[in-house]
DNA sequence: CTAGGGTTAG
């Protein structure tokens, strides 16, 4: 893949660990045991062979099951062509047939690459073995084609999903508008919402997506007059109509209605809960009252409200940002000690990015070695973190060594750690940096992942004014295969 | 993850 010598540590990978360890494991059912097969299978997948992969997959000692083959793909993600090519060779195995669950992972895998004709023909095989389709295929689609731009396709897909055997119903009603809400497309959605409520008896969950796209593009007028008519056609709000207008509200940077209406709702004894309490103390930290945040933390407890590992996200995250991080830290031990909840790969990721931020990245690294403690593993959001901040700060070795670690195995780098990582090749304005984003971008594009023609631009022309001709040409052939058209190079 | 509300951040 790179060069020896190469500055990218990718570790070669030791098949005959792995192979050792597949066998080891193949004969217990735990599902511990079973995220260790998922991810030696997902090394053997990354590392073998097109032509000799199908005969590793049909080895009588991976006992395939549906949640196996759905880890496996999990954790294929950022690396699109081999989680597919793992998906087509086992969709061949004599005595296994693929769980509604892992085709509808595979579609949107295609889906996400834009490969739209391998998400329908996958969509066509997956009838015609009647695994499905299911609702949820639709919904994943119909998000993949919103977010490429395509809502249109999105509500056509909903409008035809009884053609291919999956009824149409208020749940299905309710995905769609909220696909489309949380694209920010809401007046799409109101639309199709005022077309169709009374076909599909639109219900409280309905008019909450609604008001909630409102409040998602900061129209929290418009949010109040969906939900005042959802009251005179007879339904009633509840909680979650509560708070979601608070939400809006708070990002709607309305604090004073924020504050109202929350004192409203303690008011009416409408039983405020730990959803409400995480949004106000949320809210009002990052408007930087961070005084607030520590009142209304304070209280909750003082209720009895126990705090959710989302509470103490929000607080520990607004501590981080608008006080100090040593702060942070404080109420992170507070939480650990106490024990009410654990933290998750989101606590630790905020901590991380808060000792990053202040240049801290001993103490950044030294919270990423504590996650194994609490049963975790370090996200590709958590070696984004430090790989942006280590290149940021001009240590490009230091990130380079990072990127080493994730492709090591544990983690496949995503869209967003190839364009920091690229990026950084442009800082120290040596040749060999050059090389190495070209290889990058090499490796994006055999992963699935569409550069954008910034990137493009950028990398050709480092190359061509570094002396790489040949590379680059390489680069632009690869280019014209995978779609993107980028001005024409002067080589 | 996939019918609604709270936590990273692009």
């Amino acid at each position: 893949m790179f060069p020896k010598g190469s500055q990218l540590h990718l570790l070669p990978l030791s098949t005959k660990h792995e192979f050792s360890q597949l066998r080891r494991s193949a004969f217990t059912l735990a599902d511990g045991a079973q995220t260790e097969d998922a991810a030696a299978i997902a090394k053997l997948v990354l590392e073998s062979d097109p032509r000799t992969l199908p005969e590793a997959l049909y080895r009588p000692t991976i006992k395939w099951t549906p949640e196996l083959v759905d880890k496996v793909l999990k954790r294929l993600w950022n690396h699109g062509p081999k989680a597919l090519q793992f998906f087509k060779h086992l969709g061949r195995h004599p005595a296994y047939t693929h769980s509604p669950s892992a085709f509808d992972h595979a579609i949107d895998i295609a889906a996400r690459m834009r490969d739209y004709n391998s998400a329908w023909a996958l969509l066509a095989r997956m009838r015609s073995l009647r695994r499905g389709p299911i609702p949820r295929t639709f919904a994943i689609l119909a998000e993949r084609y919103v977010s490429a731009g395509k809502p249109h396709r999105a509500v056509n897909l909903f409008l035809s999903m009884h053609n291919y055997g999956c009824r149409q119903d208020l749940h299905s009603f309710n995905t769609i508008l909220d696909i489309l809400c949380k694209s920010k497309r809401v007046e799409m959605a109101h639309d199709l919402f005022k077309t169709l409520r009374n076909k599909f008896n639109a219900d409280s969950v309905s008019y909450n997506i609604i008001a909630n796209g409102y409040c998602i593009v900061k129209r929290t007028p418009m949010a109040l007059q969906v939900l005042k008519e959802m009251v005179e056609r007879g339904i009633s709000p509840t909680m979650v109509t509560y708070n979601t207008m608070l939400k809006g509200y708070f990002r709607n940077k309305q604090l004073k209605e924020a504050w109202e209406f929350y004192l409203e709702m303690r008011k009416r004894k409408c039983e405020i809960d730990v959803v409400t309490y995480t949004t106000v103390i949320h809210g009002f930290g990052v408007a930087g009252e961070v005084k607030k945040s520590r009142r209304v933390f304070d209280e909750m407890v003082k209720e009895g409200v126990a705090p959710s590992v989302a509470t103490y996200n929000a607080l520990i995250q607004v501590l981080c940002k608008k006080e100090s991080v040593e702060s942070a830290v404080v109420v992170f031990e507070e939480m650990v000690r106490e024990g009410l909840c654990v933290p998750n790969v989101t606590t630790y990721n905020v901590v991380i990015r808060g000792f990053c931020h202040v240049g801290d990245m001993e103490r950044a690294l030294g919270f990423m070695g504590r996650m194994e403690e609490h049963g975790l593993r370090a996200s590709v959001q958590t070696y984004n973190v430090l790989l942006r901040y280590f290149c940021d700060a001009g240590e490009i070795e230091k990130g380079l060594e990072v990127f080493g670690k994730m492709g090591g195995g544990e983690c496949l780098p995503n869209l967003d750690t190839y364009n920091v990582l690229i990026c950084a090749m442009f800082v120290r304005k040596k040749s060999e940096d050059l090389v190495v984003a070209g290889k990058l971008l090499m490796e994006m594009i055999d992963r699935g992942f569409l550069p954008r023609k910034f990137t493009f631009n950028r990398v050709l022309n480092g190359l061509v004014l570094t002396g790489n001709q040949e590379f680059a040409k390489e680069i632009l052939r690869k280019q014209s295969k995978c779609g993107r058209v980028v001005r024409r190079l002067k080589l």
